[in-house]
DNA sequence: GTGTCCATTTCGAGG
DNA sequence: CCTCGAAGTGGACAC
């Protein structure tokens, strides 16, 4: 990696258009070739950035000139970003290696996991038929059903906002229509339901329910924990 | 802006949990007090961070130690950066200032404009009414007219998603009740449509158009050129 | 401040 | 490779 402290001017053309007038920036070359321009500000995200694959090209100017280099970095499509420098205050080459990589939990997929092992937490008698249930328009989390033989459509979300209770209600929508499954019941499973989404569930007769994530991980049959 | 390339661990903690094992990283800490952890890898986004508000504190530790340096950042609310420092190689402070900030030539918002002037590339025969036209639950992109008189609603997105074809449903199912417009149909309009959208569009009954954006852009009345 | 929607989204999974 | 949905999405704008 190649941490760069430089006042330049920036042009990126592409997509968009987008111009940075110039200032002193962090310029950061990942060893992928991808080039990032960063301020000392706005979260993560930099002003400007090309991603990988890219081809970067220095071009060299003399010192009495008002610039002193000029990069151009183009994409295989029609990206260009150009960055105009006109002095440099530091130039730093890093060799970080590889990263071994993030280990993330408690994401929507585990959550859909720990449920569809223990649908009953969802509502008494409950019992899974299928995980990713297919339809038309995309997979169901769970296909359920009741003690009666009644199916229940489960949308889980991490966090439960209007956004997934249309999908679970495109999903009702269509099930409803397929004569094998019948009447079709949704509930819409999240560790936080936002007001709104509850509101909205309710008025299409959609069951909330709220899943507390360390809990079920509690109820986990530890079968590696036996011996 | 601080950067420092030291060989850490990190933990998150907060909406989701994330562990980054011990390795050599790039640790970018803005003046706002947000922090990074940036492999030598990957798009533009950190490993790890912790975006501002937030506050951090450092607890150094003997150089006989395992570690020299922990760091912990943490949020107004329950969100938990932990950045356990076994060596640093080189920590630099920069003063960047202020970015004059970025200038964009946005592209969704040209397509409307477009697409205003020439209607009648959506379907032959269509006529604008009115851009951006307001209902009580967001504006309308374009409102045309058919050349029998019937009222068109149009969403345009750069790319057509589920997302957009609920939100022109939303908008049709309400215009549907105004009995100044009596019958409404339906158009997405997009550069590229995805299959899972066409089908719910078409379940919906609303029409799909995808846009050549260059090709429109070649239509424009070059009036700025006259002269 | 909350809600909504766009994004040069990025990222990961699955066919 | 493309397609698709999730994200600790971030960011802007309206209300």
């Amino acid at each position: 990696m190649r941490l760069m402290v430089a006042t330049c001017e920036v042009d990126y053309s592409g997509r968009l258009a987008a111009h940075l007038p110039m200032a002193k920036r962090l310029v950061m070359v990942k060893s992928d070739g991808s080039v990032s321009i960063h301020a000392d500000g706005g979260a993560y995200k930099p002003l400007n950035w090309m991603s990988a694959p890219c081809s970067l090209l220095v071009e060299n100017r003399g010192d009495d000139e008002e610039l002193i280099q000029v990069w151009t970095v183009t994409n295989r499509g029609e990206d260009t970003l150009r960055i105009a420098i006109s002095s440099i205050e530091s130039d730093q080459m890093v060799d970080l290696g590889v990263d071994p990589g993030l280990v993330k939990d408690g994401v929507e997929k585990h959550l859909q996991e720990l449920l569809a092992e223990h649908p009953a937490t969802l509502r008494p008698g409950l019992s899974l038929v299928q995980r990713e249930y297919f339809t038309a328009i995309g997979p169901v989390d769970l296909l359920c059903r009741t003690a009666t033989g009644q199916y229940v459509a489960v949308e889980i979300k991490r966090r439960g906002e209007i956004d997934g209770v249309e999908q679970l209600t495109r999903y009702l929508e269509l099930m409803r229509r397929d004569p094998l499954l019948g009447a079709v019941e949704g509930i819409f499973a999240a560790q936080i339901i936002r007001p709104q989404a509850r509101t909205l569930a309710k008025d299409r007769g959609i069951d909330c329910v709220t899943v507390d994530y360390d809990e079920l991980r509690g109820m986990e049959p530890d079968v590696d924990r036996l011996f």
